[in-house]
DNA sequence: TCTAAAAATTGACGGGCCGTCATTCTTGTG
DNA sequence: CACAAGAATGACGGCCCGTCAATTTTTAGA
């Protein structure tokens, strides 16, 4: 018992599909890497598998949802760190800095880990998906939360979180440039300007 | 003398040039409101112009390169702002403030002033063009300045200029978002967080 | 004013990608 | 084993892309 596929997907049907589908995004990953997600097309994906080019529109509906079902799923393996955050903090500024660090860890490990240029001067898409807006409000649950416990002031809550998001994204962006990236370095400072704005960022080296 | 076309572009060769070139942009704009710029084609842009197809490689040479020019348009109309906030200012509040101000209030007159609920939904687009890698660089010497003439702390500039970027795309387009939008209450919020943190930010009603 | 060179416009064309669909192959079931 | 349901295949019509030879418009020199 407990031998090779007795888990999971049984049926070869299954199998397949849930191989295919896997095939597909892996691919698409790839290529939007390469060739940047504007100029890549559906079939540079399908190239980029053994399946034929009709087989992808078994999957997915267009590029657009591609790049969705990836972000999707980056936001769902992400989402559950900020909820533990949220359960193990000890304080509002424990959250704060375990949220952000898992943020910018997640950053670095998506991309490459390292060596990457990230090519800068293509143009990036910011889809606002399900799983994306899940986010915005897991964040902004754990400012009300802070708030409504006494820990953070009652600041309008979904200018605070939107603006948490931007720092996040900009600062981790940011951090991204620059060799090594330093994902505490980058923590530390969201940190601070958001308990204590430039009062309380980090002072330089 | 001094008749018509005594001003500007003499040669009607030239005024052609300019208008045609207008002309594009303003049907892109339409164009990309309308579709949704992943949608538009160059086709799509041409046909709201009385020009031929062949005649749109004139002046670009693809729909990004149409978008950039409209990006750095706006941006270039912003720019002064910027620096008249920095040439003015009494204090690094000031300068914050009329800074912020400046921009959600000019992100509000873009956008169709109102009405236009900005059909969330759709993939945004952001390209760094030089125009707005030049407005990082105002707002990064606003600070370097501040920080130089000890009215500002001395911390990370790159970072703190990414993290008041991100502060003002997320915040502004939360403020767009609302009904009505409210420009100085964004401006409020994003002055009183990068001043003081959750500190100094404007507490809710 | 007239005319030739330069500049700009035009739209048709070959090539590629899109999304569909009838056909073929594969898997599950009795 | 046979048969139905499900999935993969690739050819097809339609649209968009970027180019380019032909044409029209503008400029400048005689």
């Amino acid at each position: 018992m407990s031998d090779t596929a007795a888990i999971e997907p049984v049926g070869k049907r299954e199998r397949t599909k849930a191989a295919n589908r896997e095939a597909i995004l892996l691919a698409a990953r790839r290529v939007f890497a390469q060739l940047g997600y504007e100029a890549s097309t559906v079939r540079d994906i399908i190239r980029g598998t053994d399946l034929a080019s009709g087989t992808f529109y078994n999957y997915f509906r267009s590029k657009e949802e591609v790049f969705e079902a990836l972000a999707d799923d980056g936001a769902a393996r992400f989402k559950p760190q900020l909820q533990a955050a949220r359960a193990r903090a000890s304080s509002f500024e424990d959250y704060l800095a375990t949220a952000y660090h898992a943020y910018f860890q997640f950053l670095l490990d998506e991309n490459g880990g390292e060596g990457k240029p990230i090519d800068e001067r293509q143009p990036h898409v910011r889809t606002d998906t399900p799983e994306m807006i899940a986010i915005y409000e897991e964040v902004r649950q754990g400012l009300e939360d802070a708030i409504a416990r006494g820990v953070a002031p009652r600041v309008d809550a979904d200018f605070l979180a939107n603006a948490c998001i931007g720092i996040a994204q900009e600062v981790g962006r940011a951090m991204m440039r620059r060799t090594p990236p330093d994902v505490d370095a980058a923590a530390q400072f969201a940190v601070g300007l958001v308990l204590h704005g430039l009062d309380g960022a980090p002072r330089k080296r």
